[in-house]
DNA sequence: CCGGGTCTTGACATCGATGTCAAGCGGGCC
DNA sequence: GGCCCGCTTGACATCGATGTCAAGACCCGG
């Protein structure tokens, strides 16, 4: 007879531990919650039955009841949560998140605004305490209807529009400057540029960063030389094949987001070009030493962008109130190789 | 005056819009339940109320009075949500429970099972609907107890081991079978094998398998050629040097986890060895086709293991009450050049 | 015009917990 | 001995929703 007296329905409730350990769900309730002031033989007794019966507090009607509300719960929408870049974000918020007995809620945007609303609504019926989210819509002002005053919100790779919170980005217009400066350094002085869709904010950074470099620079970029929503592998494949067999190609490459670097080498190495046309990408990307020649990158900082968003949601919950803020997280370059290509004498 | 009544705690709730629409809350919850049988004149007072007030269901006040008690969430415990292979599976079941409206809280357990334990207990507490689990402990016995009876548990990788539940795994000991075979094919004999962690049921597998398979050739495996719980990129370098350097070195190599296989190619490379030692890595990972040689592996499939999980999780959840099965989904050869490269004419 | 059925509707109990508050008890002080 | 105080404890209302059930409106046939 070792059988436990489970009831049917699941878990055993406050109720039944009280009545098991011969007190009151109050008294339950204070030791559950390690409230002072409860006899220590029946903090024992009310110990012993919750062993007995396995019991484990459902947070659910705990947080219902609580005067604060939380579900110990919070929501991350990202990109595409297969992405190393979102992937990374995820786990470092989870880290910072376990640290304080909060679980995350985890969503795949996939660039749709679509997605994005329906996530929101899923995500705040289940009344997580902050959102963490890396838009993909034009304007978020929608926010301030589905989120109820005071759930934090921040937002991570964009910058909010029509709603105030807390973001944190990447310096994708310096960076992608940066990246131009290198490629100049090394003699180029016709360089393509590759993005990705424009609806996406970053993408439309980078590529201003890219162009201001350049202008500054007195180097002219031809129209046919920016190839712009480039989501899938064959979007790139074609465009990269198509600027570099025009007539007056460019010697060097920016590609601005590590998918389309990535299909980029792809590319370069079926034409044969890896060792002869430059090529710089935006964010790093899990063995771009091993390729050869080695990719050099801008690389972001995902891991600190996430680490960084879980600390603001963590202050914000705690009741700091001073304004959003915006925090830049810097790229670095990365030298490994492809980026130092020289042009070829002419 | 637009502006909307909400009150300083937050949401409104079905007796605010009741008040608004002038009828009661179980009219209302009616409403927002598509439940038969409500006049079409006050259905449309009470989405106008509801619309006023933005009203949100409180899901979780919802679910502790539903019959069902469903939460409409779901946990994934997985080996680390930044890892490639655990970000596929995620991904893929991600998608299968969006389409049903259920969304996935997850976690890394990084092979700790205090780890494991401690977020099973975080996520029961939220009273899940199911649990889909890639474990680290040696036996999950300890799930009876957490999980409350009716709660579809279905492991991921690993088979359980004292706990009856469903089971999604790769077939490792047949993969590292082929893989050594293909090595043979291909003229060696002396094969090492690296490894990860011997805790970890699926290296134990991908061993057996190894060593079978050497064996039935009646190949010999000299213990200075098996190199176990290869954990960090560090471990690997150390134990791939000492293996190479070694008299009577092998002439190809099997590195049974994705993380060791780009550890030793990157110390291949170092050594100036990529060209000279074979190699096949086990479960595949993105650019495996851009180092040169392109690396050969035993690919596994996360993405259907994903959504394999997902559709039994559903389908457990729907009712079916069959015994619980191992499912066993098959690994492929991608043929890329390291394991194609012959042993030296000796 | 009345009895009986269907259709709408709302009052009320309930899910599992926490917050409020007052009762009961014992001890210290005057 | 009586009063006040602090410490424990439990009864009860409540959080936001759903399930039960009965009341009332309405229509039908007899």
């Amino acid at each position: 007879m070792t059988e436990t007296t489970r009831r049917p329905s699941g878990h055993a409730t406050l109720r039944d531990v009280a009545a098991l350990a011969g007190v009151s769900i109050k008294t339950v309730s204070r030791v559950v919650n390690h409230e002072p002031g409860v006899m220590p033989d029946k903090v024992v007794a009310v110990e012993r039955a919750m062993r007995m019966l396995d019991y484990r507090p459902n947070l659910a009607a705990s947080s219902l009841r609580r005067a604060d509300g939380r579900t110990a719960t919070i929501a991350a929408l990202l990109e595409d949560i297969a992405n190393p870049f979102s992937a990374e974000i995820h786990r470092a918020l989870e880290d910072v998140a376990r640290q304080r007995g909060v679980l995350i809620l985890a969503g795949s945007v996939e660039e749709s605004p679509e997605t994005e609303r329906a996530l929101v609504r899923a995500f705040t019926a289940r009344r997580v305490d902050a959102l963490v989210i890396a838009s993909a819509t034009e304007n978020q002002g929608y926010l301030e209807r589905e989120v109820s005053d005071g759930t934090p919100v921040v937002f991570v790779d964009r910058t909010p529009v029509g709603f105030a919170a807390d973001s944190v980005v990447t310096d994708n217009a310096a960076g992608a400057g940066r990246a131009v400066a290198h490629l100049v350094t090394h003699g180029h002085q016709r360089i393509a540029f590759l993005g990705d869709l424009r609806t996406i904010t970053t993408e439309r950074e980078r590529h201003t960063g890219f162009m201001q470099a350049m202008t500054e620079r007195g180097l002219p970029v031809r129209s046919d030389h920016v190839a712009h929503d480039l989501h899938t592998e064959l979007d790139t494949e074609n465009a990269v094949q198509r600027i570099l067999t025009g007539d007056d190609a460019p010697t060097a490459l920016f590609a601005a987001q590590n998918n389309i670097t990535v299909a980029t080498v792809r590319c370069l190495q079926r034409l044969g070009l890896e060792h002869e046309v430059a090529l710089v990408g935006f964010d790093d990307f899990p063995l771009a030493d091993l390729v050869r020649p080695g990719v050099t990158v801008m690389a972001q900082d995902p891991s600190a962008i996430g680490r960084l968003a879980g600390e603001i949601v963590f202050a914000r919950l705690a009741g700091d109130d001073s304004p959003a803020e915006c925090h830049v997280v810097p790229t670095q370059l990365v030298v490994r190789g492809s980026g130092e290509i020289p042009p070829p004498a002419s």
